[in-house]
DNA sequence: AGGAAGATCTACT
DNA sequence: GTAGATCTTCCTA
């Protein structure tokens, strides 16, 4: 399958969200692939965003954010691991978070991992991905577009415009009036409706 | 040093 | 479905 291009990446965060929508993470681990259909994401933005990680300026550890759009930006919230590519138009700042997959292939794997049975509960959540996906820190920076890496996100099923759905994000102290938040309808594996 | 943070799990009403 | 404990970094003082 088609490795998503760096084009893909460098625009308006809140267009790379729905974009992402039906797209394919696959996590490439030595022995074998785990991959899922993203099926929840949100956009966050840089320093008017009060909601992002970049809002109070420029710091090592959001430095990924302001950096080159197609790599990854991870960091811990409440001990979980939550991953995001960088998306953002050439000077802007800005990423989307993976909220939800749907888990296609290496079940097992992620069900030793996440140390759970439950399939809606694999991958339904920010942290529980990462988890079911092996992806830490260690993976902060990787380039998501150069199909050698050990994440990349490639081609999937095209999402039609009425399976979208819209709402604000989850979990935020201070949102934007937009709502940035898009999940597949009726998706089991969506964190939530 | 202390606390907040884009969450999750468990144990209940 | 909601409430409380706990998870581990990074920020602010």
């Amino acid at each position: 399958m088609k490795t998503l291009p760096r084009s893909f990446y460098a625009r308006d965060p809140a267009a790379a969200a729905r974009e992402l929508l039906g797209k394919i993470l696959v996590r490439r681990l030595t022995g074998h692939v785990l991959s899922g259909k993203i099926v929840e994401t949100e956009a966050y933005y840089g320093e008017n965003d009060p909601a992002s990680k970049a809002y109070r300026g420029r710091k090592p550890f959001n430095e990924p954010m302001f950096r080159e759009a197609g790599k990854t930006f991870i960091y811990m919230v409440h001990g979980n691991w939550l991953l995001n590519i960088v998306a953002h138009q050439e000077g802007e700042v800005g990423a989307v978070l993976i909220r939800a997959l749907e888990p296609l292939q290496g079940i097992e794997v992620m069900k030793r991992n996440r140390e759970a049975e439950n399939l809606k509960a694999l991958t339904s959540g920010p942290g529980r991905l990462t988890k079911a996906l092996a992806i830490t820190r260690d993976l902060n920076g990787v380039d998501v577009t150069d199909s050698h890496s050990d994440l990349t996100v490639v081609e999937g099923s095209f999402v039609e415009s009425f399976e979208v759905c819209t709402s604000h994000r989850i979990g935020v102290k201070a949102d934007l009036p937009q709502k940035l938040r898009f999940y597949v309808k009726a998706n089991p594996f969506v964190s939530r409706s």
